[in-house]
DNA sequence: TAGTGGTCTAGACCACCGA
DNA sequence: CGGTGGTCTAGACCACTAG
């Protein structure tokens, strides 16, 4: 949205990015940033503190605020950020392709139920699609949801974007989900879809998004290639 | 330390884990947690958007904040919440043991000493630690750090805790950390000491950790037994 | 329209740092 | 000591949701 913080945010990122703001150096106090971008001291502060959680800055009372040192981190995988949301979609630069394996209504288990917040037995989705990206298979993804709440799922959404469907067309706000990764022994089906051997393992992601009204919409497991896929986190002591 | 907005963030946190403010339910609104709290909107605001950053609650303009539905994720293995940043101390509940498998000093490579920002052949150390809990093997540790910026690291400190050493001892404050997240086939040490078999994988985590001044201090690469770990994300969209 | 949260301000006080 | 960032305030305006 047109926020003051988040442009100001941006515009600063940019310069740190650019190394208009060298690695390692200080950047302007926060009065004479204030004086630039027009603004109070606090909307600033609010700014600034998104580059902190990024870990593009540090600050030090009684001392300023100065760009991190930029390591590296060049592997051949491809890296997932903390914030995505949607697990390929926006991380990779090349567009992904998309098959589906299996699409079919299921009656909720004890376990989907209650993620999902719905009851037992009501009508779910499943959805089981490779992703591919030059035709190389990287995920395998299984996803349940309502089909309450979530009306009007077809084959031609899924090969689009179910992410776009719930939000444009649907009208709902997706805004947060809780992930949890793990190392698996793959099984038959990551051998047969993944192309990996019986050694080679997956990286599993376990996902449950969230509307902005709170409500549970996806239940999603995704296993990865374990030689193509790494996640990355930056996380700043309060 | 004793800011208002931690402490009215504490209280909260509280109630809505003790259930005080039950699941899916509105809770009070702003100027009336302001008035019980006797505190501004802007405090009241920030220690709120703790509360949403960490998924206790969502907030809709025009509507209200209400407590998020707690879903049970019962798993098995120990969960590792991104927020924390030293590997086992803090998240296990039961006091870990750790065994030195090795501990020698070494001349950085280029690697390491672009990480860990100091000069090639500079001298780091090179600890290998072997995590148990209960006697059993949990974690195979491998970390790195100059010898200049840490000084004094011997095994009676190897034995109780590098990062108590490193802020009570050294006096310097850990502030941060960088931590990729990936999936890898076992080798030969994974084998021998976390009791893997070769078709066992584990769960590897590559750390840079920073001090305050935004030095890097550490670097570690982490293995985990893949049934016993994961980890845990919520994230919000801006 | 009344009630909610999101943003922004101008100023204040304080804790911390270095000289 | 002067300069830095961390916190807090009291009030303002706005965007959104509901009835």
């Amino acid at each position: 949205m047109g926020s003051k913080y988040l442009s100001i945010y941006e515009t600063l990122k940019k310069r740190i990015t650019n190394h208009d703001y060298p690695a390692n150096q200080q950047i302007p106090n926060e009065i004479s940033l204030c004086q630039e971008f027009d603004c109070s001291r606090m909307t600033m502060k609010k700014a600034l503190d998104l580059l902190v959680q990024e870990g593009l800055l540090y600050r030090k009372r009684g001392q300023g605020s100065f760009v991190m040192s930029q390591t590296g981190q060049s592997d051949k995988r491809i890296q997932l950020q903390e914030r995505e949301l949607s697990g390929l979609t926006r991380s990779s630069k090349k567009h992904p392709t998309s098959k589906i394996i299996e699409f079919k209504l299921l009656f909720a288990d004890k376990k989907k139920a209650n993620i999902l917040n719905i009851n037992e037995n009501d009508p779910i989705y499943k959805i089981v699609r490779l992703r591919l990206i030059n035709n190389e298979p990287y995920v395998l993804e299984e996803t349940y949801m309502s089909t309450t709440l979530i009306p009007g799922i077809t084959e031609e959404v899924l090969n689009h974007s179910v992410y776009d469907y719930i939000e444009n067309t649907l009208g709902y706000r997706i805004a947060s989900a809780q992930k949890t990764t793990r190392a698996d022994v793959s099984n038959d089906m990551d051998h047969k879809y993944l192309n990996l051997k019986d050694i080679e393992p997956v990286l599993e992601v376990e996902q449950i998004a969230y509307l902005d009204n709170g409500i549970p919409f996806e239940y999603s497991i995704s296993r990865h290639r374990y030689d193509l896929f790494e996640f990355n986190i930056f996380s700043v002591r309060r």
